[in-house]
DNA sequence: GAATCAACCCCCCGAAATGGGGATGGATAA
DNA sequence: TTATCCATCCCCATTTCGGGGGGTTGATTC
């Protein structure tokens, strides 16, 4: 059981080097390698690999682009980006955009391959300066600075309730009080959280994933 | 310029095999190991080391929590998960409550303490399965495949407005347009994203991404 | 030239939300 | 015991939304 992989890369060379590097190994089946990203899509679906190997840097569409593209079509596709630099802007990008890791066109082909086989197994390689950048972006989305606003229990499950689009009567009804108290609550709320309006509280909730 | 590391493990042998193997480098520098993690901030706060070691199975306060609470306190201090195995749930909250990456117990010398050169260098260490995890987290919030709503220019600005917290009547100034044109942008918007108030269009809109 | 669509505007009317007050009982802390 | 805080409920008045209709203009497409 091979891994089927495609290729687009515009260097010759490297097209060339991989090329033979892989039928070198049984286990790896390179099923094609091009040099733009033009009809990537369709030479995908025909030919089904296992994972899709991308240059960063290509002509026309570019690999970032690419990726998003190939990435929407086919969701369970590992991608992995190929560069010649540790660029870790790009790199991000393309990982944002779908691909699940990336690999150094410098590596060595022991550490290459290694990664291939790394990924068929369900991981995804990724080096320490990329993770750096991935694990910063991913502390930002966790609530832990957010401000407090010291809401009670009450009016943290009135405030969920308004984030997911209920009305002042509904809320009375699912929380099994009346409206005036749900009333009361709403205007506590918007006290603590210094807003004026439901569209405010909600969108302050979801911002700073207060809850 | 040696790195000042602390330690956090409630098994005395890992403590005294670490102590033992920073030792006999002169690079590295243990400030002090500890059995739980009950003191810990103040222990930094002393200690100021370059790196913390945290424990991910911990008595008492158990390693996930320490690190949420260290890293509030010291944002920048990089914190290092040790797990005896690749645990990819745990190391993954780990990870969202502020630790900066992770090491196994079973990994050799060599290679822990590269880790931690990669770590003052800036960089982030992270094993293959764990990144996939991180990777799926990363692009399930990419807006990529967001159901597309068809909403147009206008109602975009509108929408976003919506998002911003603002009345009919401010959006209408904001935009220079009529009361009534804000409404009607405003039917449309509901119309085409199914939903009937504004904290519904709100919700939606953060939730998935939009614009 | 007819059809379509985006952007703009108008009216009616009922429902929903907001801001201002005040009140009660219960639990908990000083 | 008094003071505070929370959760509950009430009234009045005003503003804002939302659903239903209607329309004109200009650009683009067929």
């Amino acid at each position: 059981m091979s891994i089927k992989l495609i290729l687009f890369d515009d260097s010759k060379h490297i097209r060339e080097s991989l090329s033979l590097l892989f039928s070198t190994y049984a286990n790896f089946d390179l099923a094609g390698s091009y040099e733009t990203t033009d009809r990537a899509e369709e030479l995908i679906a025909i030919a089904k690999p296992d994972v899709v190997l991308m240059d960063i840097d290509m002509p026309g569409r570019n690999g970032i682009d690419a990726v998003a593209d190939i990435h929407a079509k086919f969701p369970e596709l590992p991608i992995i980006m190929l560069t010649v630099f540790d660029d870790a802007d790009r790199v991000f990008n393309s990982l944002r955009n779908g691909a699940l890791g990336y690999l150094l066109k410098s590596s060595s082909p022991t550490k290459l391959l290694d990664a291939l086989l790394e990924i068929s197994e369900g991981g995804a390689p990724m080096s320490p300066s990329i993770a750096k950048k991935v694990m910063l972006h991913l502390q930002e989305e966790s609530p832990s600075k957010a401000g407090n606003y010291q809401l009670t229990v009450r009016e943290k499950e009135v405030l969920s309730s308004l984030v997911d689009g209920l009305s002042y009567k509904m809320i009375a009804d699912k929380l099994d009080i009346g409206f005036e108290t749900v009333r009361s609550h709403i205007k506590k709320i918007y006290e603590k959280l210094h807003v004026q309006t439901m569209t405010e509280a909600v969108s302050k909730t979801l911002r700073e994933r207060l809850l």
